[in-house]
DNA sequence: AAACGCTGTTCTCGGGAGGAGAACAAGACG
DNA sequence: CGTCTTGTTCTCCTCCCGAGAACAGCGTTT
């Protein structure tokens, strides 16, 4: 836990982080693998797991002894429609530009803390890059992070520079000034580049997404190697990239009220 | 709260069952909203929903400044396969078979402490009959319940009488050896009713569905008054929810593989 | 405008709850 | 049978969480 807040409960987020490593593992896990990933003893994770339980947002393999998702947290997804809608209007979208250009596409939504990852399809190299669904993006060292800073609200940008700019890498923006006028670009621009500020060798590029009350619903993203994405791509890749990022706002019903 | 196990960590089942209020509820809740709802200070409260937001799982409306779901909570619905597909396939003869009776729909998955309730479908008389999506119904005091102990890992029976069967009406089983001997007819009949067993009035007819594995993965109910459900309906409408709930497991892919 | 009645948010403090760590039980291997 | 693993239970001590009150913003009321 790196940046412990101290107005939240302790106990609470240590069960989030245990659910969520549940939900996002591909596997069932046991109660000595969820400890160690997250450095706690085994014995507090058995009571977590346990609460989990009790509430049936995650269930024991009686098989395996192991935990997985259960019926609860299946059905809550289900009652928070908004983003159903952005993950089914992407999915086209997103194969149809991964067929074409061959590099990963991601598709993430914006949160307090950074760039939630909401659905990827993978590229189809030898190598395959891709970003773990269910992580967090930072604002400042990331395209989609830097797009949805760009066309958000302006708390995310007040936040983000109030926690400060810690690098990932030496090309991660630290500057707050830079990352200001890097933004106000980004918004002139309609997309984002982020060459090795998250990681280096990796480069992304970003576009908004829109819904229709014209806010900002997410980003999609193309996220490879800087030998298939160096830092300033052809104009046939942005045009591509853009217009994939409309065909998915157009699905969410942006442009079909009267904007101001 | 009402049988406060010891073995589970406290705090994280309150903040569990804020995530429930928001999820359940068909508003957006505010802080004192659900507080009073659970019975907890509203700075305990607050707290718990600043873990909850921190992670993404709630988000805060800006306007109103109330609480509704967040992004993390539908994608983690998104990563939980097997149950979307029961409430999906559920979806169409569910509604059939509310249009030829009139009578509300319900669709239940087994969890460790009782029947949750995943879906349902309101009759059309004047006077409207539900059922909570998300509560969950006692296995002794529903039809639903008796059906998942009847055709449910054993395991459940075991627990339920462990537990305990407290009454919730004068009907309500409260006799284990009774409570055996009927769910072993049900086993035999294949269908359940719970006349006046969880409120007065009231009347439940619930068949299993089965997956592909031939296991039990929930069952459908017709929930209705007395008037329209007596305790012994007439056959047709037997006839009409085993076809309701074969028509269900067929879609699920039960049949599909050589059983035992 | 001033007083009110609501919110959501912050503060303090004391008691008990939750985490560490070790011990136990129970399979899975060789 | 011994030796690894697991998952589960136990005890103890610290510090975290909850109650309750105070604070800060809003609308509405008189």
């Amino acid at each position: 836990m790196d940046a412990q807040r101290k107005d939240i409960v302790r106990s609470a987020d240590t069960t989030l982080a245990v659910l969520e490593a549940i939900a996002f593992a591909e596997e069932a896990l046991g109660v000595t693998q969820i400890a160690q990933r997250l450095s706690l003893s085994k014995g507090a994770i058995f009571r977590h797991l346990q609460s989990l339980v009790d509430r049936g947002f995650v269930a024991q393999d009686p098989q395996t002894s192991r935990y997985r998702l259960g019926v609860k947290a299946s059905l809550i997804g289900r009652l928070a429609p908004p983003e159903n809608d952005l993950i089914a209007a992407a999915e086209g979208p997103m194969r149809d530009i991964r067929d074409r250009t061959a590099i990963t596409t991601v598709l993430s939504a914006p949160t307090t803390s950074g760039a939630l990852v909401l659905n990827t399809v993978i590229g189809y190299r030898t190598i395959e890059i891709g970003v773990r669904k269910g992580s967090e993006l930072p604002f400042h060292a990331s395209a989609q992070g830097k797009v949805m800073l760009a066309f958000g609200p302006p708390a995310l940008m007040e936040r983000t520079l109030r926690l400060g700019l810690p690098p990932l890498t030496p090309h991660t923006i630290t500057d707050p000034d830079r990352l200001v006028s890097e933004v106000n670009l980004i918004r002139e621009n309609g997309v984002a580049t982020a060459p090795e500020e998250a990681l280096l060798g990796i480069n992304t590029l970003a576009v908004p997404v829109f819904d229709r009350d014209s806010r900002l619903a997410g980003a999609v993203a193309l996220c490879g190697s800087i030998q298939y994405l160096p830092a300033n791509p052809d104009d046939g890749l942005f045009a591509m990239v853009r217009e994939m990022a409309s065909r998915i706002s157009r699905t969410l019903g942006y442009g079909t009220r009267a904007g101001n």
